[in-house]
DNA sequence: ACGGGTTTGTAACCTATGTTACCGAAAATG
DNA sequence: CATTTTCGGTAACATAGGTTACAAACCCGT
């Protein structure tokens, strides 16, 4: 638990109406989780709406295999629309959070999403915007899995983890990479070499450098 | 047009209070469609929430090669969360409404929208729940992209198909079967010939007939 | 019954991807 | 420094699924 929520909630305030940041500083409790902590299973109950004050937040279906599939990532002043959505679900399905990076959440007790939801015009449009915005990504998700092959994919995996990590040098292994694109790691460095001898990246000291024309 | 849409709406009486009833009667548009016709192309701005009277709607995302993949089927008593989502999205996504059948849609303006959400519980409710239900189908599509096999897919579909149809046979034409899966005739005809080797169906007079230990 | 369109069966082939195995390099650990 | 673990490169092979082509069966209108 932190001490000075309001320094945070700062990310907040081109959202929030002031009225609203002062509840949320008032309501809500600030949570720091470390960098490869899986901060919840959806598919249980969630008690708390977090907002993402601080880090990056890594969203994937694992299915009952234990599989992965990295559905997209949520960064600071941001939220996630599954919990929203999903607080009753009870399904087997399973959907996980995991913190991309260290990272620092502000969780809302549900109880309050009713009447915000109603007093606060601010807080609605954040909810119905972070919702859409999932749902958008959950239809890329599906685009690149039905339509798209690996080496498309890949491409795509490396620039969305270049934008996460604001810069043109990755630091993951193709083992990761298999997990987070379900698939296999040699297939993942074969697809890294054919990309190099295209020019489209660099590989060296065990790190990706994307060039340009990726 | 239709004359008489209160006869229709005892659909929806399982979910809704008699004052919804009464103002959905009053306010909203009865329409007719054949079966084969596109109702919608979500991307667009939509501006009446459909709720499905009689038939069934399918739902599938269309890429921009024009590529098809079916995401799920709305039946009647249902709504179609993607209308209540994606009023405002601009993206180039597509996903697509075709009647299955024969259908009858009450629209409703969706200015109504935000006024019933508060006035009206029992719509507040099915609201909820049919986010939930669509999520949950949405999450469904990407396993079994992500992580199945076309037979298993392919036997996924029969399932679907049959339970939409409420008939284990099921009158259909590989070349349909594989728009909808996203794949190509000649796999499916391949696939369906294996599944009936092994007694999972039969094939006669270019009908498929489930058998039950599919 | 004839002819043209549609649907299915099937073969032959190709490519992408999954799988296993093994080696050497690098990194971590003691 | 020595040992162990992790990681990446590569080969060899298996399989699923995409592609093309063509013929047979069927459907329908005249």
């Amino acid at each position: 638990m932190l001490d000075h929520p309001a320094k945070y909630l700062t990310k907040f305030s081109e959202h929030f109406d002031p009225t609203l940041l002062a509840e949320l500083e008032e309501k809500s409790m600030l949570m720091e989780v470390k960098g490869g902590d899986v901060i919840l299973n959806i598919g249980q109950n969630i008690r708390a709406v977090p907002l993402l004050v601080d880090g990056v937040i890594k969203v994937s279906r694992i299915n009952d295999e234990g599989q992965e599939l990295l559905l997209y990532y949520v960064k600071e002043g941001e939220s996630c629309a599954m919990t929203f959505n999903c607080c009753m679900l009870t399904q087997t399905s399973v959907i996980r959070a995991t913190a991309e990076e260290d990272s620092v959440l502000a969780c809302i007790p549900v109880s309050f999403m009713e009447e915000w939801m109603q007093k606060h015009p601010s807080w609605k449009k954040f909810v119905m915007t972070t919702l859409l915005n999932r749902f958008t990504e959950m239809i890329k998700s599906i685009d690149e899995v039905a339509f798209k092959k690996m080496d498309e994919r890949l491409i795509n995996y490396l620039k969305e983890k270049s934008r996460i990590a604001d810069s043109s040098v990755i630091n993951v292994t193709h083992q990761q990479i298999g997990n987070e694109l379900g698939t296999n790691r040699v297939v993942v460095s074969r697809l890294l070499k054919k990309l190099e001898n295209e020019n489209k990246l660099l590989i060296y000291n065990k790190q990706i450098k994307l060039l340009k024309d990726l």
